[in-house]
DNA sequence: ATGCTGCGCTGATCCACATCAGTCGTCGCT
DNA sequence: AGCGACGACTGATGTGGATCAGCGCAGCAT
């Protein structure tokens, strides 16, 4: 039997794959490997030919400005890839930087490459987790585009709470959450001081409560309406194509 | 000869297709249709099972919020895929609107699937184009979360000179470019009253001239410097896949 | 010729959020 | 027990950019 890994578990929500394309997925989980938090794995500018799936903990990619500002683009959980672009652009265009210890299992490139050869459908499936990724970005950008603190904040932990969800890590009552006031700030274009700030006015507004590492829904239906968040894009029930 | 149309010249900048590939990339290229400037090609939350390439034109794709307002998440020039995370992802996350008329053809997905079956170069070389879009978005996001208006407006415009100087569509002096301060607006997260501010405060300052349909980089070195402009992710001299 | 509409442009006012300058509580270390 | 590091938290002050209100100009339709 297959060993059922969050991958495995995320690509098998799109296409559902034979047991042969399930070996072959399988064959690629090389070597694997452990970072401490905080310490990079990946940095802006470099080139390098091995990119990574998240077994365990929390990482996240973000791109440094000159002036030492950072926004954070992305947070990776348990079944993501990491650096994937980095790999296929050749050039890293950002950094990543586990959150927590990390577990993570490497893959060659030019492995995963000859793995399309042998079964296209897990190209097609590549390609879907790539879209759903830009999918989270673009929704991030609109958040920070066009959603005032409150609201984005908000909007944005639903959606890790949606994703979280989607391999187990959470549900509507809330879940586990590793990041600091530091990170959302930096993810949502904000100082920490005015994340502390907004967080606040959510919790006393009964909605959403962050503490101790713990994100807890206190008014689900509340919340979602407050950060016209829309789940839809991430509500399949089981694999489109067949 | 197989023609020499935007999107093979974009795909071959990475991967060095062969004949077959090529003939394989040309049978797809079905149906040409046109659209007229303004009216929505894809709606938010329509399923489709078609996506376009675009042959001629400018288009955009945003998201509207319940409230109104719109982020635009990206321009699409002439050689870029319309839709295709729309039909991968089922449902449409976002609109798509021609920003000029413009020309497309169709591409059915399950064409282009099955293509990927025939030749997996090209299911490589698709991923990168995807990549590349979401490097796009997320310098993008970069701007709107982390740059001032000013650094923002001459980032942005800088970015999509290069895009564009990629298809032969501009150059280090400047390009032809038919958005209004309105899609500027849209893109940056600004109202359309700052945007003529900072287009103003930019023309003052030498650096770059938007007017009459058309982007002069005035002062195209101190511009870059200016917008911490990093070109160095589009600046690939070769296809990188032999 | 006379509006009308879309786009570019400008000054005045206001508010959301950044910045500054701290306090407090909790760890882990010596 | 004492110290330093770190994260959460707070009020005072300043500012970037939104909003409002309005003008000028072109192209187009009547």
């Amino acid at each position: 039997m297959i060993e059922n890994t969050p991958l495995v578990r995320k690509l098998g929500a799109f296409v559902a794959l034979s047991d042969p394309e399930l070996s072959v997925l399988a064959s690629l989980h090389k070597r694997r490997r452990t970072f401490v938090a905080g310490r990079d794995l990946v940095h802006q500018g470099q080139s390098d030919q091995a990119a990574y799936i998240l077994a365990s903990g929390w990482a996240c990619s973000y791109k440094l400005l000159e002036d030492g500002q950072r926004q954070i683009v992305d947070f990776q959980i348990p079944g993501d890839f990491l650096g994937l672009r980095s790999v296929l652009l050749y050039v890293s265009d950002h950094s990543i930087e586990p959150v927590t210890d990390i577990e993570v299992t490497e893959i060659q490139v030019a492995d995963l490459l000859d793995a399309f050869a042998q079964t296209p459908r897990l190209a097609t499936a590549v390609l879907w987790a790539a879209s759903r990724d830009e999918a989270m970005v673009v929704e991030h950008l609109v958040d920070v585009g066009r959603r005032d603190a409150a609201e984005r904040m908000a909007h944005f932990l639903l959606e890790l709470g949606a994703r979280l969800a989607l391999v187990g890590l959470g549900n509507k009552d809330g879940y586990a959450c590793p990041l600091t006031q530091y990170h959302l700030a930096d993810a949502l274009g904000l100082s920490a001081v005015h994340v502390n700030r907004v967080l606040r006015q959510l919790r006393e507004a009964g909605m959403i409560t962050f503490r101790d590492g713990f994100v807890a829904f206190d008014d689900y239906d509340q919340l979602v309406k407050f950060a016209q968040f829309d789940p839809s894009y991430m509500d399949h029930k089981g694999p489109i194509l067949r």
